[in-house]
DNA sequence: CCTCCAAACTTGACAGTGTAAAGATAGTAA
DNA sequence: TTACTATCTTTACACTGTCAAGTTTGGAGG
């Protein structure tokens, strides 16, 4: 906070904060670990002792992002019962969040070792296939369907993050904001559907 | 080819050739330029000549990649008609072709500056899009519905891309070649809907 | 209070990167 | 043969990540 010369206080903690800064600035694609140091008044080297190196800051500021991203998508759903109309708001919230901050799905999703699927643990991933498995649970929608429709599904709302989030331009943006809840509530790719009598 | 000294005679394709092989043996993460024209056996600013920059060289490589990726998709439903099945093989194919080669999931969908969308121009998405739409056609499916169905149903598939393609583990990718079709071929994501009575 | 240590930070160096400028080479057209 | 021009080399510079060695400083133990 203050122009201490040794000893900065919490580097560790400004050089996440100032990462995420910079990259709203400059985008991820321009981040470096000197332009971090540089940013919190420190020497290039300094981050050594809290860092073992970029990519260890790079994870850092990728978890720091994905624990918002979480919260997130928890609020969108608190106070609601695992309904179809819960899962639109999670959606929404799942595209929408990328789409506002496009640098941090860039960052987390091109920088990141990030595994999916079944082993890994991936809170959003989690948490989206945990709710949707309660939702079609409470409907009586064969089980070991499951996984398979939330994997669908969660595919999807990655996806159209994918396309999203690419785009920059403004105008653009706005047509996202309304076509994403548009295809959610659209119930013929949202919901289990009742002709669902395959396998 | 051969060891000329000065005048390589096409160093441009060589440049792209060696830029993927590379990507296949080290990874997308390290390529670098100046690797590529020594690969070449060439100098370090050698490319200059063909390439305005890394940029550039890097979009070379997209291209030729997404070139070889669009006939796949062509290929995998060559004279079948517009249909669920034919849209399961096309899927799959799409899917398989980056979880074969996750080195090119990165490098394109990751370095690149693809925009998707309406204006965009984008080969394989266009072509994923025309062929859902023209099997929606033959159907009944009420029109003002296809672009958003064609959407949403290519976002899935891009997102099972997405996961599929950072598992570079290889029992997963076995998994994986199992699920997908599986996935893809259950008719309640993969079809519309008969209650797709919204709107 | 003093001493001293270990953590935090700086400085300097190195290899690797992209890029630009200036010079060398060689194929080609006159 | 001569001259031109595209191609390639050489050299240089700024920037990157990383390491090794030195410097500072807060704080614990005497």
């Amino acid at each position: 906070m203050d122009d201490k010369t040794y000893h900065h206080g919490d580097l560790r903690a400004a050089m996440i904060e100032k990462g995420i800064e910079l990259i709203n600035e400059n985008g991820a694609k321009a981040l470096s670990l000197r332009k971090v140091a540089a940013a919190c008044g420190v020497s290039h080297a300094a981050p050594y002792s809290h860092f073992a190196g970029k990519e260890e800051l790079f994870t850092a500021i990728e978890n720091y992002i994905t624990n918002k991203f979480a919260s997130v998508l928890k609020e969108s759903v608190t106070g609601k019962d695992a309904s179809p109309e819960g899962l639109v708001s999670l959606g929404c919230a799942y595209v929408l969040f990328f789409l506002r901050n496009p640098q941090y799905f860039h960052f987390i999703f091109i920088h990141s070792n990030i595994v999916f699927g079944d082993g890994a643990e991936y809170e959003p991933f989690d948490f989206y296939v945990d709710y949707m498995k309660q939702m079609l649970g409470k409907m009586d929608y064969p089980k070991e369907l499951w996984l398979k429709t939330a994997i669908a599904h969660w595919a999807m709302i990655h996806g159209l993050t994918s396309i999203a989030a690419m785009d920059d331009d403004p105008k653009e943006i706005l047509l996202w904001e309304e076509r994403v809840p548009d295809i959610l509530s659209n119930n013929y790719l949202l919901l289990p559907m009742n002709n669902a009598d395959s396998k």
